[in-house]
DNA sequence: ATCTATTTATAAAA
DNA sequence: TTTTTATAAATAGAT
């Protein structure tokens, strides 16, 4: 720009490489501040020197809200580029996993809040608080199922070795008695106390923001079962 | 910076600041991978227009990249300032907020679970509950401490507003008689309606595991406001 | 988008 | 780093 133009090329010496950095690190605020001005416009940039130090620049706000905004933001501009025909479900499943991890680590920053300079408003708290509310239903429907089944599983479980009861006592009866006869084995399957996670197709995503606060706790299962834990 | 100079202060007129928007972007885009050609520096810059519309840079590699690092090395700056004698806590508190982090990302997946081969067992399904339970009340007290905090302000805001409803109704009375007197002018600073996140340094780390379930609900600040939302 | 008259930014030197 | 100064770049207003 002045005495003599410049390559756009890494500048070899240190010392010259070190002034402009300096001068030019400065002009670019300078005109990203302007253009924030003049423009209306939110602007945050991100400098890290050649030896690693962080020079950053916000227009307004904190640039973890900047962030924020810009993961929500890119988040949805990635999924729109690359759907095609059916993709509208698993993209966009993952774009809303993705915008509710946000506010759940932000809500989680916000938590221990001591140090850091994160700040939810009272709208963020209060869909926060819904969310949370929502997720705890299901897992303690889900919950309630799962200790259904190993009911069930442990009733049936009891069946069988009753069943394997009997015929034992008989066995050993005819035993005492000096007549050998072949018994069936009875073998009880041990299915580790564990079950997998129900499939509950049904369970609606309990991070989703619906635009009226009434949402339907419709299709919880296991409600009606009457177990409390 | 040609064919006059340019006030500082957002252009009015729509059309002229669209264009100069884009030309200003472009320019300032322009110096930022000069800069980071000349002097070997990783720049990134996220811009949203007024539209909000999101306009991104990055020199060198992806934006997450560079927000990764940015996230580790501002906390880093941030935390060095404070914590001259203790450096274990704040890296044993980043490896716990991780782990809860995980535990709850592995929730959310589990309560998509219609696709996903996730499954999450009885232990883990009531840990988590018992995790929420603990941040909804959290959340509850936080919330309650903030509304708490606007009611005071907006009472405060209405004696103001009293006050200086009484002083212009002497000026108009006196105005009446025809009987000039200065009175001086009430402003009432606008708040903004906002507040800061409140300060709570004794709210316990909300997904933090404690090896026995006797989680004491001690410290809820608010709890005693009597206050239901 | 393209064209210039001007304003700005900045390279080199101190 | 900051200042100075000669000059290269950026851009406001018009087309």
């Amino acid at each position: 720009m002045a005495r003599g133009k410049v390559q756009m090329r890494r500048i070899e010496n240190p010392v010259h490489r070190q002034v402009t950095f300096c001068k030019r690190r400065a002009g670019l605020f300078k005109k990203a501040k302007e253009l924030s001005v003049l423009c209306d416009a939110q602007i945050g940039i991100i400098i890290f020197s050649s030896h690693g130090k962080l020079y950053e620049l916000v227009s307004n706000g904190t640039m973890d809200g900047l962030l924020d905004k810009y993961k929500t933001a890119s988040g949805e501009a990635q999924s729109e580029g690359s759907e095609a025909n059916q993709p509208q479900d698993a993209e966009r499943e993952a774009m809303m996993l993705k915008q509710e991890i946000n506010l759940l680590q932000k809500g989680l920053r916000y938590m221990y809040g001591t140090q850091t300079t994160e700040h939810m408003d009272l709208e963020e708290l209060h869909a926060l608080e819904r969310y949370l509310e929502i997720w705890m239903c299901n897992i303690r429907s889900a919950k309630m199922q799962m200790m259904f089944q190993e009911i069930e599983s442990l009733k049936s479980k009891e069946g069988i070795l009753k069943a394997a009861n009997i015929l034992l006592q008989e066995k050993q009866i005819v035993e005492q008695q000096n007549v050998p006869i072949d018994v069936p084995q009875i073998i009880v399957a041990d299915q580790n106390g564990h079950f997998g996670a129900p499939h509950i197709a049904d369970i609606v995503n309990p991070l989703t923001v619906y635009s009226n606060y009434s949402y339907s706790y419709s299709g919880f299962r296991g409600s009606e079962m009457g177990y409390s834990y």
